[in-house]
Order: structure tokens, then sequence, then C-alpha cells
DNA sequence: CTGTTAGCGCTTTCAC
DNA sequence: GTGAAAGCGCTAACAG
């Protein structure tokens, strides 16, 4: 009379069974396998030597259970082929994996109701704390003051302060960006970028902005916001050229638009980077080292956003919480699209 | 004396809360929770309103060490950063989080102590099966046959035959897309694709080559095999335009592949899709709708491999094994690179 | 219908 | 040093 029609489990080994094995109590067979000190060494051997010829694996949930604390955490994004959550992902369970804390990975896909049900399931299995990463930079709602366990938010903040956000900083991102191409020698500089309903693409604008400033310049015509793709980079550009031929750099809110403006100069005859320097954001290696000339680009960091993120939960969990938004540096990375003027 | 300095955990709330809350014994409140018939309705009722008004939530620990059946279930991967283990990662995750399953993520890195690692650590966690997740169709060692739980592989298949694996098959997509482009009235058909040492770049290749046979054809020169990249791409077309200015089809072994293939068409005057339909593989978004024309390409389904996988999965651990390696179709995914000659 | 009892696998006092 | 016993939170027998 089996439970069920389940799985032929050959009865996992448990530590009743070593202990028999070992000929002594469970409580001696815990303690020897624990590396407590109250047990004698030629004990703590046989008990050890039982638990291998048994691949003896102690049960984490009867561990959790006791012990009030289960060794994993909750990692929730809300949109996993986004390419933005996958490196912070990679960062978080890198942190976490050094460690014995196993990542749950659960993906809202965006859906306000899907995620609720998530930190639900989430909390009745009891994980430690709870990773929330986000697919953009602007804020997303809190998931609340109330919860039993510490929670973090990765790339996209908490509306509430009282919670603890890790982001990349895109306004010194921006900022970086400029004085790179300052340094190349360029000051016609012009700005063409995605959508400006993203906070992203206004932040790196008013960094950009800012670093000019600080050189007593500001952009070549305004910033052309409108979208993340190589086709508005392509668009742009001819607009671009058209109103102001002497720009000698522009500075593109993400790789893809980069590639789109690439593309045109070069149609157009304008030598990349001699003529004119390109550089973009994100990094995005596919685009990046494709692209001819190879195109320099911010690098947000976002695996060390994710690392950052676990290792706050950590602090959170052994109770030394933190709050408020804290912003991680970028940087640049160069490659041939950006050249100093000979 | 509290245990640790740990989380300022406010005690949870257990079924004992509630039961007392409610005036009942726990085995009531048990029976009244989980919809158990033997209890008088307005019993429930009172019980269920103390469960609420405590927010209890089940402690899926204690249900599982009961239970042996944990509803949790790892998934392995090689290498997160690859952009075939994600689609996969989503559909299994897909598969799974509809149910009342939750997905424990661990990154190998491509590292077998790695690996053995997280195996072990799974396992502890009593995880009721494992879904091991490739990046490249090349089969792969298998974690061996004296596992408590059943395992899927995905992606890339276990050299053992005894276990189950799910992957996208290969050679049908190659056949698909010859059988397309023939479609489309091309006869002078070559084809650039990555690396030989790629099970995939071969089974693609064989594949095509097969199509062709049966419409009596052959490539117009040997089929080229070299990277994955936009470089390759490009240097392979500069190469066939030489020896074969009379081809009027390219079909590449990746998007990537195809991009480079068609900035040199157009480079060197060959109209696209007019004069040369190009397609490339992986059906990767970023560059098939930003090429000019958008590539036609063939989409792997992986998402519906990952869902597949979690599905068999769900079978094995129902005691339903299956074994060997099973293909799943890909499928041609039409736009402007490829059109009929008028 | 409801409560008592036992036990999942483990760690931890506390006697011996 | 070692073992007996209690208990983490829950469910499933079995009594009442």
């Amino acid at each position: 009379m089996t439970p069920a029609p389940g799985p032929a489990r050959s009865h996992t080994a448990t530590l009743t069974d070593v202990a028999r094995l070992a000929g002594v109590s469970v409580a001696t067979a815990s303690k020897a396998l624990n590396g407590r000190s109250q047990v004698r060494a030629e004990t703590r051997q046989r008990v050890i030597e039982a638990a291998e010829r048994l691949s003896f694996r102690p049960n984490q949930l009867a561990r959790g259970l006791l012990a009030g604390r289960t060794g994993t955490v909750g990692l929730l994004t809300s949109d996993l082929e986004g390419r933005f959550s996958i490196p912070i992902l990679m960062g978080a369970e890198d942190a976490f994996g050094a460690g014995e804390v196993a990542v749950f990975l659960c993906d809202a896909r965006g859906d306000a109701i899907r995620e609720q049900h998530h930190v639900r399931a989430l909390l009745g299995r009891r994980v430690d704390g709870l990773i929330v990463v986000g697919s953009r930079t602007d804020p997303r709602p809190s998931l609340g003051r109330d919860l039993p366990v510490p929670v973090v938010y990765a790339y996209a903040p908490s509306d509430d302060p009282a919670d603890l956000s890790i982001v990349p900083d895109n306004v010194d991102a921006g900022r970086i960006a400029v004085e790179h191409l300052l340094a190349c020698g360029r000051t016609r500089i012009a700005h063409i970028t995605g959508d400006p309903g993203y906070l992203a693409a206004r932040d790196r604008a008013d960094g950009a902005r800012e670093a000019l400033a600080g050189a007593g310049l500001d952009f070549v015509g305004e910033p052309r916001f409108a979208e993340w793709s190589e086709g508005w980079g392509r668009a742009a550009t001819a607009m671009l050229l058209e109103g102001h031929s002497e720009v000698d750099a522009v500075l593109c809110g993400s790789d893809q638009i980069a590639r789109g403006v690439i593309e045109v100069l070069r149609e157009r005859g304008h030598r990349v980077p001699e003529d004119v320097a390109v550089m973009g954001f994100d990094n995005w290696q596919v685009l990046t080292s494709a692209s001819r000339p190879p195109l320099t680009s911010v690098d947000m960091n976002l695996e060390q956003v994710g690392r950052a993120a676990a290792q706050a939960l950590f602090g959170a969990i052994d109770g030394i919480p933190r709050s408020g938004v804290e912003t991680l540096p970028c940087r640049v990375v160069i490659r041939g699209s950006t050249a100093h003027l000979s």
C-alpha cells in the first residue's frame, strides 16, 4: 500500500540509516557529521564512512524546519527575455552559489498578479529573502513593508524609499561617456537616444549634458529621443547630417542605435572614427564586437549589480538592513569606434 | 536568548496559531484549510478567517518533509549568458509555474565540478527532479543512472541513451530552410555556416543537402564552415562571390553570419532578396528585425523545448519514464530577405 | 464532525 | 563521549 503511484524512490538514506549502520544513535551521528566536538575521533570516522557508503545527504527540509532558516532566496524577475535581467541574475546566482544558498527563479512576465502569486508561493517555501529584478531603471511599486523577509530591489528601484534598491548610475554613465569623447579630442558631440519614457534615456542625457557643461560646451543640436533601435539610429543620423555636418562625435543611447548610426555614417562617406567617433551604451557583445569598427560602449556592470544585491540581502538577513537607492558606477569599454584625433 | 542575531522574524503564523485563534485543534484546522470534507461548514469558515487574519501560509518545508515530495525541481544550466539557455529556461519555468512547482536555478558555468556540486546541493534540498540545459546540441556526459530523482536533458542530449533528452531537430531545420528557398524559386544555393566542431552546424548542413538532393540539386560550391560571426559572414561572402557569382541564395548557419553576408552583398551591388535571397538560423530578434531587409530565419522553438522538458519531467516524477533522444520540429519565420522570384 | 496521537528527518538540550 | 527525548510545522490515522 505505497502512498502513491509515485517515483520508485529507493528510500534515500536517512540519518537513522547511517546511525544504524555505524552502530550509534542518531544524535551521535548528527554530531559526528556536523563536526561537533563531543565525539570520539574513531566514532566520527565510523559514522562518516557509513554516511559515505549510503551516499547520505542531509535533508535540508528537515534542517530548515528546525533552524527557521532555509538557505534559499527568491529571485523575482519581470522579463527574463530582456537582456538586462540575465547578467544581474548571473551576478546574484554567483554571489549566492559561492555560499550555501539556493535560488528560486520566478518570472512574473511583467504581470503584477503573477508577481503577487510568486511572492506568496516563495513565502510558503520560507525563503530567507527576496531579490526583485526589474527590466528598466524606472521606479517600480514596492512589494510592501510588511513582508516577513528582507527584500532588495535590483536595477529597477522600489518607489518606497524605505526599501533598499541597487541600480546602475545612469547619470554618471552619461558623464563618463562624454568625458571619454572629450578626452578623444571631440567637441561637437550629438546625442541620439531611445524612448524618452525611459528614465535611463533621460538620466544618460542629463549626465552627458552636465559633463559637456563642465567643459563649457553643449550638444550639437538637441538630443534626439525616439526608439532603442537600429532603424532609429539610421533615421536620426540622416537628419543629423543634414543640419549639423560639423559633428565629430555621436553619443548613442544604446548599442543598437549606435550600429544604425555607424552604418549610415559610412554610407554617407564619413569615416568612423576619423571623422566621427561613435559610442553606445550597454556593451552588448554581439553588437559591439561585430561592428565595423568595434564599438566603444558604456558597460552598466550589471553582474556587479546582481552581486551587490545578493550581498545586501545577506546583510539584511543577518539583521543589518539598509535602505534607499544605492547606485553603482558604470565603465567605458574602449574599442575602435572612438579614437584620439591625430 | 534568541537563537541567533538573525532576522526579526516576527514569528510567521503557524497552523497552531490559526487553530488556537479559531478555537479548534490543529488537525481540524488542517482539514478545514485543505478542503477535507469531514469539517462542519461553519467551523471551516472560522478557521479560514483565522488563517486570513494571521496571513497564514502553510510551511511547505513541513509539508514536503511529510509528503516525501517537495514540489521543487532543479534547473541546471551550463552557461546562462548563452542565448540558448534563456528561452529554454523560460519555457520550463512557464510550464512549472503554471502548477505548484518552484524552480531552483543553478549555473554551472560549464564546469563539471561546479555541476556536481550543484547536483549534490539540489539533492540535499530534495528536489523532485532535474532538468539539465546544455548550451549546444552536442551530446554531453550523463549525470549518471543512479540518481534518486528523474532527470531530463534539454537542448544538449545526454550521451547515455537510457536518459531522456529533448532537442531541436537541426537536420530537419536545414531541410525546411532549403525547402523554403526552393519554394522561392532559388536553385543556386550556397551555404555559409559556423564552427564545424558544432553538431548543430553539421546537422543543418546535412539536412539542407538532403533537401537539395531531393530536388536533384546540390550546393553551389562546398559549404563553408568557420565561425558563428558577422565577420566570417562577410569574409565568406567575398570569397563566394569570386568563385560563384551565379549564386541566387545564401543559407547562413546563424543570424549573425547572415547579417555579415547581407552587408557584403549590398556593398557589392547585389540586391537582397531580388538577386540573392538570404536566410539565417536562430531567429534572434535583435538581429533579424534590424536587418535590412528583415531577415528570414529558422526558429528552433526553444521555449517549446523547455516546456516539453518540463512536461516530460512531470511524467517521470509520476512514474512514467521515457528515454532516448526526442527531437522537436523547428519553423521558418519568413521576412523580407527571402522572396519569390518574380 | 472533532481531537488525540504518531511521525516525516533532523538538531539540540540534558542526563548518563 | 554517548544516547534518550523533545520539537520544528504539518498531515494522516484513528478514536471519540
